[in-house]
DNA sequence: GCCGTTTTCGGCCCGACTGTTTTCAGTCG
């Protein structure tokens, strides 16, 4: 059994518990167990056999003994039992707004509410509104959560939340009572998906702009409506929560609302051991004015923390010690290598990509069409691509574009690790990116040998995709991650962070450790036409989240040194 | 269930909003 799975165990334990009513700091506990468990960056086994499970912060006896049992025997009698002894449809339950463990407890013991489809009949005979505790009210927005679960209960890609959040940020900044508007929440920590919008205003006339907020054509339905805070559901299904503080107050709004929670609450240990105490308003009793983020982060002894690091993943030790990265922006980008042209699957030329590097100010583009296997995105065959090849070398000495243009490929691994080209043609292009489009379903073992035989490849430059994820579509295919990136820097290949929103892949989580053993990157927006250039922000975006330098990665390099290097790689 | 240079017992982050109540519990972030 792995981490992953014995992390979600320890959480539905939590999760359980609740339901039953258990103490909820007991609950909080295997939450906290769970949530450092994430952190643990060695293997778990090894942790285990040397008896250092203790060590990790949250994990004492009790849980230590649990994580044991499940490395060992695979499964955990105290978890079967806790099971058996509550209704699994109690859970589902559990996601209706509105309903926490303790009314879910009422329903269940007084009306024998086991699922939502029990639930929801309950509500339309109107027996739930006789419950102590409940109302009619209560009764309709269960009912309304439960209608809205199914349809509203997704996630939103970051990069299309952005599309549907800027243009009401804008209209909010046009309003005069409106001083300052800001994001909040997992959008301003540019997580790869988000669940709701955290929108964050300074006022000293807050009522005008809850009115407006809340009256808007974006608006399907008000959820609640406060003079400090509202929420309201938006056309598009998703929850948008807008708050409004006076202006001395906003730094320590933006810190709290921007968040993690994790991040949060350890924040708040700090002051807290300092004799403070810190909220969303001021940090008490100290009388000095903390204007924004850094005043607070300073306050309490620490560097300022960029919102995309603030996850609790070592941002606060690191900025303890005034010891966190200068982290990549996206004006260090200088090109980009993963893109696409109509001579494969691509909707624009080469002259119109390189043309849309160049308006992006590049100092480079790499062209990587598909190669020959991969039939449905149209690969070329090796005549093409030499074809190409010549074609990039005239564009390149005619000097018509500022941009220069490295020759390559995005080359099928194929079923055996072999690359879909044979090494006369690899050894003629600038640069090889190697990537997985066929067989999926491999087991773990097959396919993590696959892509490290593609990795040690001597033409081989960077892996494209590593896990072939799609975001809230398509789960990654199975591999070792943590072999796999050891192979990339044994060998001195680069790994890829897809850029395309929907991929983001290799994700933010693995690259601070990655980095940290040697392992490079280069940020490829995966580009199928012009516009696509432009997720290379995304990209940038996560590149942050997993601590990169600009040093970290390739495309932030000049032309010389990234020439230098493809030649010698 | 975890934790401790005040503690091995008694805490554990904190505030707004809703809907139910007549002063507050539950839920949420």
């Amino acid at each position: 059994m792995d981490k992953n799975e014995i992390i979600a165990i320890l959480e539905d334990i939590a999760t359980l518990m609740e339901l039953k009513g258990e103490n909820p700091f007991k609950v909080r506990a295997y939450r906290t167990a769970a949530r450092n468990l994430e952190n643990v960056e060695e293997d778990l086994e090894s942790v285990a056999e040397e008896n250092r499970l203790h060590e990790i912060p949250g994990i004492g006896k009790a849980i230590e003994e649990k994580i044991t049992t499940l490395l060992q025997t695979d499964q955990l009698p105290f978890y079967e039992d806790l099971k058996n002894s509550i209704p699994p449809g109690l859970l589902e339950i559990l996601n209706v707004p509105g309903l926490g463990s303790k009314k879910i407890n009422v329903l269940y013991k007084k009306l024998k509410i086991t699922s939502l489809d029990k639930l929801k009949k309950a509500c339309e005979k109107g027996k739930v509104r006789k419950l102590a505790g409940f109302g009619e009210k209560t009764e309709a927005n269960i009912l309304d959560g439960i209608a809205h679960l199914e349809q509203y209960s997704k996630r939103t890609l970051w990069w299309s939340a952005m599309v549907m959040v800027q243009p009401i940020v804008e209209k909010l900044k046009k309003l005069k009572q409106v001083q300052e508007v800001k994001i909040a929440g997992s959008l301003r920590r540019k997580l790869e998906t988000v669940g709701d919008f955290d929108i964050l205003i300074a006022s000293s006339n807050p009522e005008p702009i809850m009115d407006w907020f809340t009256s808007q054509d974006f608006v399907e339905s008000v959820i609640a409506k406060g003079s400090t805070k509202s929420s309201i559901r938006l056309n598009e299904g998703i929850q948008a929560d807008i708050r409004i503080v006076p202006k001395e107050q906003f730094g320590f709004a933006l810190l709290y609302f921007t968040g993690s929670k994790e991040h949060s609450i350890r924040l708040r240990q700090i002051a807290k051991d300092k004799g403070y105490s810190l909220n969303e308003y001021a940090l008490t009793p100290l009388k000095k004015k903390l204007i924004t983020e850094t005043d607070i982060y300073r306050a309490l002894g620490l560097t300022y923390i960029p919102p995309e690091l603030r996850e609790n993943h070592g941002e606060i030790e690191a900025a303890q010690t005034k010891g966190l990265p200068h982290l990549i922006e996206e004006s260090d980008i200088r090109g980009v290598f993963h893109n696409h042209t109509t001579a494969s699957d691509g909707h624009n030329t080469l002259e119109q990509m390189v043309k849309g590097a160049e308006e992006l100010g590049w100092e480079y583009l790499g062209i990587a069409d598909h190669s020959k296997s991969s039939f449905q995105a149209n690969g070329l065959d090796e005549e093409s691509l030499l074809e190409q090849i010549d074609q990039i070398k005239k564009i390149n000495r005619s000097k018509k574009y500022k941009t220069h243009i490295f020759s390559g490929t995005e080359c099928d691994i194929l079923k055996n690790g072999n690359l879909d080209y044979a090494d006369e043609i690899l050894k003629q292009l600038d640069y090889v990116v190697v990537s997985v489009h066929t067989r999926f379903k491999l087991d773990e073992k097959e396919m993590t040998k696959r892509i490290i035989k593609a990795l040690e490849n001597p033409y081989t430059t960077m892996l494209g995709h590593m896990t072939g994820r799609l975001l809230l579509r398509r789960e990654p295919y199975l591999l070792n991650t943590e072999k796999i990136i050891d192979a990339a820097i044994a060998n001195g290949k680069i790994i890829e962070l897809n850029a395309n929103p929907q991929r983001l892949d290799m994700d933010w989580r693995l690259w601070h450790r990655a980095k940290e053993k040697g392992l490079k990157c280069s940020i490829n927006p995966d580009a199928h036409s012009v516009e696509g250039l432009e997720f290379f922000r995304a990209g940038v975006n996560i590149a942050r989240k997993g601590w990169l330098t600009k040093d970290d990665v390739l495309n932030a390099w000049p032309l010389s040194r990234v020439k230098k290097y493809l030649s010698q790689s």
